[in-house]
DNA sequence: GCAAATTGCTACACACGTTAACTATATTGG
DNA sequence: CCAATATAGTTAACGTGTGTAGCAATTTGC
């Protein structure tokens, strides 16, 4: 047991217990698998999501449909997406009947880019699913649905 | 099922069986639960951790010696313990043996900050617990410590 | 001893998460 | 019709994670 550990005074958990801190842990060693096969082709996490998301999608989606897609937030996706943009992977077309909205599409180049990484991360994830076992990655998962869907119940302060 | 899930051309998870995208949207859940009682008190998560752990040290730590308890890398942490030093939570001690070192200590304002936030920082933790189960909650913290131990083996070019 | 390598910490660049404010376009109500 | 409201998306500001580079103090190896 080490210096830090030992004394509590605040009667709080340690940190190694702490449910946010084991999330932030466990997704950063997830990460390490996938990162390098990203950066090798200077893409980031969210990048790669957006892409992907498009690639699987049949049509162009609405800026706020992807965003629900990818889990990202407005702000983020509009960085992105510019930024895919001047790299040649994406391209926006303004709805024809609202000037507010655009669609956004994956250009032949983000396709490809997204077949070549595709089999990477795909061996990533098997590498994952084999360590921890089959087992335990569907309980893991399950667990990980449960803890997404709390939400607090004090919510003070509603209008 | 939406029109995004709907086709799969790279063969890849969808999404919400993607375990980063778990990951990170559990703790964004949990994270739910403890921000508002942060933010009251203009204190981030990893100030807060930073906080907690030189509350529960007996002796001031090194710089490094805090980074690897509070889980934080070098640059984040220098940033921090600026912000926290200007407010006057915490202080600095050059080591005397090593001027390349200093020793980080929680000032007296620091602590009773600490104690204000503890109790509800604790009510937070229960309400999970509650909601998940004790049981799961376990099963939970368990499996992320096996996933946070999982490190990738293709490490080429190591030197 | 003293140059070279190492260590502890900081600075900087880039990207994302979050919140709030802002712009431009559509819609609604009188 | 036109003002008031709502919606889609962007911009801005702040803090953090990651990676790289840098500086100063210390240790090493000859």
């Amino acid at each position: 047991m080490t210096e830090l550990e030992a004394s509590n005074r605040s009667d709080l958990l340690p940190f190694t217990q702490s449910l946010p801190m084991a999330l932030m842990r466990a997704r950063e060693s997830t990460m390490r698998f996938f990162r390098p096969v990203l950066a090798a082709h200077e893409l980031t996490e969210q990048q790669w999501r957006v892409l992907r998301a498009l690639d699987a999608s049949p049509e162009a989606p609405e800026v706020n449909e992807l965003a629900q897609h990818t889990f990202l937030l407005g702000p983020s996706l509009t960085r992105i997406l510019s930024n895919l943009s001047e790299r040649g992977l994406i391209a926006r077309a303004p709805a024809s009947h609202d000037q507010r909205r655009a669609h956004i599409s994956i250009t032949e180049d983000g396709r490809s880019l997204v077949a070549t990484i595709a089999p990477l991360s795909s061996r990533q994830y098997e590498a994952i699913t084999e360590r921890l076992g089959e087992n335990r990655y569907r309980q893991l998962t399950k667990l990980l649905e449960e803890v997404a869907d709390l939400r607090p119940d004090t919510e003070e302060a509603r209008p």
